[in-house]
DNA sequence: CTCTCATATCGATATTTGTCAATATATACT
DNA sequence: AGTATATATTGACAAATATCGATATGAGAG
């Protein structure tokens, strides 16, 4: 048995488990979902994110630097905002698990 | 964009994240995937599972409630011994994720 | 250069979680 | 009944984690 590496970038049990760890934290997980429903514009920064948590600033920092860590977000610096995006391999696995408006037709932009 | 209810027993958020926790601990992984494949057979006793953990028969017991409960495993008793097989959901987020033995042709015990 | 704003890092703390040993429960077997 | 075995539950503890406030970094703007 393989551990899928089309799916996720875990290659064994203990990077799956870590990325399920990942997931599995309800704040994390409604960051990424609003991230993946944001993939029609630009991307999402950490200010458009903050608000909806009622969390601190350096709280969902951390949460995001955690996500990235995990392959499932891309981190870019535009002028003094961060915006992240889905990798490949976030986009495959929402994709998979059937979640988020990105599906089979990965189109919504050009819609 | 819904939480997929084909995927995974989960119907928001929250229950998605304990679901994703379930899995996001090696232990608990690897009991998953053994159990999994021992599908061709009967399912599989914690005593059959604890040895290969090194872990104490209770956190074995504990490990295997978390799984139960996330609504991967089914629990049957038969005599004294406690046998886990995977739930509908568990299998079909298995095969999602393209884990396990269980594949599309979920047909190994007809081999 | 200085000031401001967006984000990251650090240190501290409270909560959660994984683990074990000990005990309880429940199911056979004699 | 009495014993042995398989699993669950409980209580305790250590490690991991989520969170915050304070501070640092870094990138425009004036």
């Amino acid at each position: 048995m393989a551990i899928t590496e089309t799916v996720a970038p875990a290659t064994n049990t203990a990077e799956l488990a870590q990325l399920f760890k990942a997931l599995g934290d309800e704040t994390r997980l409604n960051l990424l979902l609003k991230i993946a429903g944001a993939q029609c514009v630009d991307g999402a920064c950490i200010c458009d994110l903050t608000p909806d948590t009622n969390l601190a600033q350096s709280t969902v920092s951390h949460h995001m630097k955690l996500l990235v860590d995990a392959g499932l977000l891309n981190r870019s610096q535009k002028g003094k905002w961060a915006y992240f995006s889905l990798t490949p391999a976030g986009t495959h696995l929402l994709m998979a698990l059937n979640l988020g408006p990105v599906n089979s037709s990965n189109s919504c932009c050009t819609d």
